[in-house]
DNA sequence: GACTCCTCCTTAATCAATTAAGACCTTAAT
DNA sequence: ATTAAGGTCTTAATTGATTAAGGAGGAGTC
């Protein structure tokens, strides 16, 4: 049994294909029992309604907005940061009746056609490291695009939040109450999955622009107050978890001296780090402060942050997309607060 | 500037269409020296590759799956649950190279053509209420279809778990911990966003399937236990939040004489009870025993709850999809376990 | 009766590719 | 010299719709 089309409909019923047609899509255009009969038939003979490739094909829209962020995408929904962008990429989707096309990207060397194959009117870029593959494929197809915190690419809308300002804001809170003796820990700098103490070049090298300008904000805040940066432990871990979070805390905490404050990246590692705290016995925040970043899984835990509007934002990168409006603004800066909760106070009198 | 298409480079080369097709997909047809000078020209009159669109219409697959869950995106993605199925649907999806085409649905009464127009092989459907439309305009699509939890319906691929006996389960092991002032909140029966206590006739009549399933679970595993139903008090919560929850907490906890256990539908909803019993000074579990469902946010508080094998399930429903098998078993059942933990323990000795 | 105006339907162009089959030319083998 | 075999490229059918423009017929108006 060969496949119903419009053509099968029209040659049963006697009328042109064009007629059929307008049967589904112009009702008005039609006699009503013709209308009827060609409804008729094409149920008969299970006609499942005019192919939406064939119709995207003619109409040039493809009703659908890409989504490309991060490497695999388990991990991306595992990130409540990420989730909270989505819910308003999702809500703007929503609201233009499009669909959200989420396109997994070619893990390690593997070749993928998903970007060139991708039936979608416009791209949302997020968090892809410097220089990632995808990123030129996902130009090379000349639609509209805005990425999201990174890589930031000259000349095309941007959309993100000032990082180092931000990081620099987190880290003079602590220093603020009179640390001296900072930790950091940070995920998501490079893709080696690489977990321990970061070098000082490896923090520099990091492949991911956000994170690494993240770094440069606590380093300046740090070296205003006088510290010296090389002294600071830096431990890098290669998931977002708090799993991971609670290992880099036993290794922060386990030096001697002890860091009176630890800073991180993203709420999740914050919370681990909570954890390996509550392992040694350690009283937060009067014997450690802890610092998360972006308000994602913080408030519960009653974690100091840094807010992101991370649901605003996806808002703005799907109507700025699905607007259709070509001139867009070139780079989209957020705002940030910095939210203090019961994680941080200052360093106890020893 | 028109478009750029296969015939303008073509033209422009002075070869055939078909020769800058297979330029494009087949290299090893053409002749190395003419395959550059396309590709050269194709760059310079900036080609965006081959029109995804039209080569999903000719080849006849859209390389996508479509997904449908719960009226409003931006709740699906709040909710653990669902974020555990669809990092399991993503690895399917990611192994099989193809995109998720997450769609919004009509909300309310308001017309939209997503489903109709969406450019995918298969679909998945999750969680919808009883006849909502978008299942029968999924239906009419005639592709591969799994539906996920609810609503069932006969003669398709379904996938879930035994939704009476998880919940039986659930409500046995706070009976025969002794219980017998037992206290129900759930969400997610009807859509008509009413907060409040339920009669028995709400209860039965919730428009979605799986969680009518379990509560009909829990009144069996009550009425087995001696437990007279309707004295049972059962609060329902329109949004399944921890908020709501805690709502849901003060309410139940509010009752004279008080409930000393408390079965829900989701670990977030449980969550909230615990916090309700933390405002008011209940020690859990001496005082109050509560329990969760699906095992998504349930191991950090410690919560007693009903595990499901969630991204398995993602997983096995993307698989399924993709797989192109045509001979899908009937109805997938998926195991689930009781797993206790410090939220509950027999009822205090008043 | 001639004209206009609708209503309802058809014609045919168009959207942008893919690909089997065939044509043409060169090279090699018999 | 003839035939076969390759390598390159073209022809043309195909994928399944949408829609502007036009034609046929009937009704209404002067």
């Amino acid at each position: 049994m060969a496949r119903v089309t419009l053509q099968t409909i029209a040659d049963r019923v006697g009328v042109s294909r064009a007629t059929v047609s307008y049967a589904f899509s112009r009702p008005d255009q039609l006699s009503e029992g013709l209308r009827q009969r060609i409804m008729e038939v094409a149920d008969e003979l299970g006609y499942a309604g005019p192919n939406p490739t064939a119709r995207s094909l003619r109409l040039g829209r493809a009703g659908a907005l890409g989504l490309i962020f991060t490497e695999t995408l388990a991990y991306a929904f595992a990130d409540p940061y990420s989730i909270g962008f989505l819910q308003g990429l999702a809500t703007a989707a929503e609201d233009a009746g499009v669909g959200l096309l989420i396109l997994p990207i070619p893990h390690g060397d593997r070749r993928s056609e998903t970007v060139r194959d991708a039936v979608v009117d416009s791209f949302c870029v997020m968090s892809l490291a410097d220089g990632h593959p995808a990123l030129a494929e996902v130009f090379a197809r000349k639609l509209p695009v805005v990425v999201v915190d990174e890589p930031y690419v000259p000349g095309h809308p941007f959309l993100g939040i000032d990082e180092p300002a931000a990081a620099a804001t987190a880290a003079r809170h602590v220093l603020r109450l009179g640390h001296r003796r900072v930790g950091v820990a940070m995920v998501g700098l490079h893709e080696d999955g690489y977990t321990g103490w970061a070098s000082q070049e490896r923090q520099q090298s990091a492949v991911y622009e956000a994170m690494r300008r993240r770094r440069g904000g606590y380093q300046q805040a740090c070296e205003e107050a006088g510290i010296d940066w090389s002294g600071v432990p830096f431990y890098e871990v290669a998931r977002n978890s708090r799993e991971a979070g609670r290992k880099a805390g036993h290794a922060l905490l386990g030096r001697d001296p002890r860091p009176t404050a630890i800073l991180t990246n993203t709420d999740v590692l914050a919370l681990g780090i909570l954890d390996a705290a509550a392992d040694l016995g350690l009283e937060v925040p009067r014997e450690l402060s802890v610092v998360g970043f972006s308000d994602s899984a913080a408030e519960e835990a009653g974690l100091t942050t840094i807010r992101q509007a991370k649901q605003e934002m996806g808002e703005t990168a799907g109507r700025l997309l699905l607007s259709g409006t070509a001139a867009e603004p070139e780079r989209l800066i957020f705002p940030y607060e910095l939210i203090v909760r019961a994680s941080t106070a200052p360093p106890p009198q020893t």
